[in-house]
DNA sequence: TCTGGGGTCCTGGGACTT
DNA sequence: TCTGAAGTCCCAGGACCC
């Protein structure tokens, strides 16, 4: 008999004598945003609060305080370790919000109201008046990701990075992970994340990265969802076709428009048919799906393709009458853009720009250059030309820049070229706010 | 009541090259 | 020199994701 073997894991293990089976995991943290911040406000636990908008000065807890209990201990110093005895009746409330944000995440007790991310703010605010309305703290978010992304890999060293609260985990081969279906390995890391961090997350483990992102929907929050390839008819048939992660909302429509809402429904077409209707590569798709085939190895390292910076108005912007304004959000976006690229390290030699006009229509018009870079002067130059190609005498709900084509700085050959300007368009826009004068 | 910000990937058309 | 086919690159837009 072999010997057992213990794993810093402290999974102990067998060596196997069976032929390993393919486990992947997708894990999910439970309403992330909200976790983290009822973790240092823990009085607001159960209430309903919505996190997004944006600025809102007027709600400045630490100035409140201050104003309120003038003798208090309310310095700025010890503020951040009383977090947790703020009266909850000083956190502002989403009653009257006026702007354009909409709600990036709400806690459970919130959702009870019909209110759900993505949703405007001001909608939100008719829906349940009393909701908490919290800044978005991405740096906070961030923290966390890092912590728990350092314990999974502590664990299972093959993780696919996805987004700020999810990743793909290979079991395969990590002990434990083939136990029971790869539930005992899942029990685990959600230990182990939780004694660390104080956050919950629900974990899916199938043979392939699609099924598995399904299954770790299917026991939220805090759950484990095993998923063979057998149960593909009876666990993953019935689904809805939106829970497929690569049909979102127009696909769907479309599907029902054929009288295809579920997965089985979905399986049943005949491949030839989904390509006629939805196109050589989306219909192939669309039936490898259906039938739970994926064969997409992890991704464990990526480059970062663009990097972009983009801005919504309090209110629509016209490029004449507010020249001023947006020209310098339009100068902060290229310096914004240059320094993220700066700082991560890359340069881009496709630089573009994005408009959104007061009808909710967006344009984007994009140049590539000689050379790469990362100077926030040469973005804007070129950026300003691609500005010269489009529609400027509508008002402008949002202005956004971005830089593609990305390659690590100092890898790429410079053009010493000098920089010349594109010819100008017949359009007048001497007086628009992009000109540099 | 409108609908954020930062990304990736795909498609299709046009220009250009061979 | 002209024409057409095929391949490639660039660009714009759209769908989708977190």
């Amino acid at each position: 008999m072999a010997p057992a073997t213990r794993y810093a894991s402290g999974v102990s293990e067998t060596a196997a004598s069976s032929p390993l089976i393919r486990r992947i995991a997708h894990l999910d943290m439970d309403a992330f945003y909200a976790s983290c911040e009822l973790l240092r406000y823990p009085q607001l636990k159960g209430l309903p609060v919505v996190i997004g908008g944006g600025r809102r000065k007027e709600d400045d807890l630490l100035g409140k305080l201050q104003a309120a209990y003038p003798d208090g201990d309310w310095t700025e110093d010890s503020f951040a370790e009383k977090l947790d005895r703020i009266p909850v009746e000083f956190f502002p409330r989403i009653e009257g919000y006026t702007g354009r944000g909409v709600i990036t995440t709400a806690t459970y007790a919130a959702r009870q109201f019909g209110i759900g991310s993505a949703m405007g703010l001001m909608k939100a605010a008719k829906l349940c008046p009393q909701a908490i309305l919290l800044p978005v703290d991405f740096e906070r978010y961030r923290h966390f990701s890092r912590s728990f992304k350092s314990i999974i890999t502590d664990i299972a060293p093959v993780m696919q990075d996805r987004g700020v609260d999810e990743v793909y985990i290979d079991f395969t081969e990590v002990p434990g992970g083939q136990r029971e279906g790869g539930r005992v390995l899942a029990r685990l890391i959600q230990k182990s994340i939780f004694d660390a961090t104080g956050l919950t997350c629900s974990i899916g483990v199938a043979p392939n990265k699609l099924i598995a992102k399904m299954a770790s929907e299917f026991n939220k929050p805090n759950g484990i969802s095993i998923v063979h390839e057998a149960d593909l008819q009876s666990l993953i048939w019935p689904l809805a076709c939106r829970k497929i992660n690569g049909v979102g909302p127009k696909a769907d429509e479309k599907l029902k428009g054929f009288g295809i809402y579920t997965i089985g429904e979905l399986a049943a077409r005949e491949p030839h048919w989904l390509v006629e209707h939805f196109g050589k590569s989306y219909g192939a798709w669309l039936h490898e799906a259906a039938w739970g085939r994926d064969d997409r190895p992890l991704e464990t390292e990526s480059e970062p393709v663009s990097m972009s910076r983009e801005t919504t108005f309090d209110r629509d912007l016209h490029a004449v009458r507010d020249r001023a304004e947006l020209g310098a959000v339009f100068t902060r976006l290229c310096e914004q853009v240059a320094a993220d690229l700066k700082r991560k390290g890359y340069e881009g030699r496709t630089i573009g720009i994005k408009i959104r006009y007061d009808n909710f229509q967006a344009v984007t018009r994009d140049q590539s250059i000689d050379g790469y870079t990362h100077d926030a002067q040469r973005i804007r130059q070129v950026a300003g030309q691609c500005l010269k190609r489009v529609d400027l005498s509508r008002r402008i709900r949002l202005l956004g820049v971005r830089v593609g084509t990305l390659v690590k700085a100092g890898t790429a050959p410079h053009a010493d070229k000098p920089y010349i300007a594109a010819e100008e368009t017949p359009y007048e826009q001497a007086d628009l706010f992009f000109t540099d004068d």
